[in-house]
DNA sequence: CGGTATCCAATTGGATACTG
DNA sequence: CAGTATCCAATTGGATACCG
């Protein structure tokens, strides 16, 4: 019985990109639009943010409202199903707040800029 | 103040390899030699073990303790550090299990195997 | 048994350019 | 403003072979 192990895997599908548990956490706060969000994690690139909400949507996280005006206006939310996540991203804050010296490799890896 | 994101990378950037979660999750047990370790993640390959081990080992999340026998023994345990992230790894669990449905994404992975 | 050392394939983040 | 469509560089998982 390795239902956790698939458990895991399922969760982890969902959170693990660059900055998907950075988006969905800013979500918690509420609905943003597409601007707002990348004014918000100023780090991320428009093309990388594009493709992580669009995974997002299509694993049934975020819903994502289109208005129809000149200039467009998209409006990104969490779904119940993403709502669902909120506990665990607060955790997923408080161990880094906990631990907040950066991991060893990520200190690396600034050294190197 | 955006140390919220700084703290939610640096979590990330620990837990998602491709089965550090999983290894790590199975280290809360206890101890556990290699082999043990694989063989309770089928799926992984050795030399994909290794290098997450090194990783978290480096990260400060694992011991590693070695016995110079031959055959070799090599022990893995949780550092406090790491023994810290057991209730994010358990909520991991927990809403893979409520949304035990694989993501939309991954069922489409599986598809096409 | 657990490890190193290479090399390779696949994925992923991101750069660039163009659209309504 | 938000989005496609390409293409590219970097990373990462994994295959293979060999070692103490």
């Amino acid at each position: 019985m390795d239902k956790d192990l698939e458990n895991i895997k399922t969760t982890l599908d969902v959170v693990c990109g660059k900055w998907k548990a950075v988006v969905l956490y800013k979500l918690t706060s509420g609905t943003l639009r597409f601007g707002e969000i990348k004014k918000q994690i100023p780090l991320i690139k428009h093309q990388t943010l594009i493709k992580q909400l669009k995974e997002l949507e299509e694993d049934g996280l975020i819903n994502r409202k289109s208005y129809p005006e000149v200039p467009p206006k998209v409006e990104y939310s969490l779904t119940d199903y993403g709502r669902d996540l909120e506990y665990l991203l607060t955790h997923l804050v408080e161990w880094g707040n906990e631990h907040n010296r950066l991991s060893y490799r990520a200190e690396k890896e600034l050294e190197e800029t």
